[in-house]
DNA sequence: CCCTATTCTTGACTTATTCCAGAAAACGGG
DNA sequence: CCCGTTTTCTGGAATAAGTCAAGAATAGGG
């Protein structure tokens, strides 16, 4: 990979910080995703096991799960692919995802405080989250 | 079912319509999502078969492609629940799912012509269509 | 009213994900 | 530094949602 790490971005320790023990797959699993983002759970075992040797499907999904719920990973379930995984947390960012080959990519709320967090009618309902998928076609796909 | 039938709704007029042929499975099953808004297959075919006695899962699988293809019905895929189908369609709503029981209802678009629509930044990208599914708790399970 | 294209049935199969029970490894106390 | 407990990882099986395939049935134009 040759991206560097600009970030100083340090799996271990974010690991330690919520919590949960340090162990290889873990670690791999953090490293994986935050290089490649919008990863499917299939291709972050892949490249899990790339760098490993070894990891059970079982494994990658249950660090997958413990990450999620401690907020160390968002999971996006875009229609008709399976869960993406991605390390950018905490910031209000969309997405807009390629109707032909699924491609994602992060698009950043334009309209700031996010308007459409402000339904009409809430239906009695707590709204906690307003999620924003783009469709359309990539421009890869636009030519074939 | 007590709702009436207000918007002079035919079955058999929108299948022709759009050059479907007229079968039971397929009125059965535009009825149905006409009035049980946001079901799933399964209970969509349920339904059907409580109408017509015995109609296979598959029949039911095709005719919601048929009917999604051709404009009939819309598909929604929330994360974490099979699709569901709705008979409103053409408008641009959107729906707000309890992460506790999955119940979705329908929002209207508070913003008009929807700044949502226009991102910062497309990649390239030509999009059709910008999809918001707010998330929260339904008044019935906040209380458990 | 018949013919042909389309649709429906049955049943097996994929894909994505989860469950289970036991083996292995991480971390805190002695 | 080692030990025990707790948590995690492994391997295999199971589940849920949806799709595929081949033949039987049926709608509707001519």
């Amino acid at each position: 990979m040759q991206q560097g790490h600009e970030h100083h971005f340090d799996p271990k320790e974010q690991l330690r910080s919520v919590g949960l023990r340090v162990t290889a797959p873990r670690v791999a699993v953090l490293r994986t995703v935050a290089e490649h983002p919008h990863s499917d759970a299939d291709r972050i075992a892949a490249h899990v096991r790339d760098e490993l040797g070894s990891v059970s499907t079982q494994a990658v999904y249950d660090v997958l799960k413990a990450c999620v719920g401690n907020g160390l990973l968002r999971k996006i379930e875009p229609a008709g692919s399976p869960a993406r995984y991605e390390a950018r947390i905490g910031d209000n960012h969309h997405h807009l995802v390629c109707r032909a080959c699924g491609t994602v990519v992060d698009i950043d709320c334009v309209v700031g405080a996010a308007p459409c967090l402000t339904p009409s009618d809430d239906h009695g309902f707590v709204i906690d989250e307003a999620e924003v998928t783009f469709w359309g076609m990539c421009p890869g796909c636009r030519q074939s």
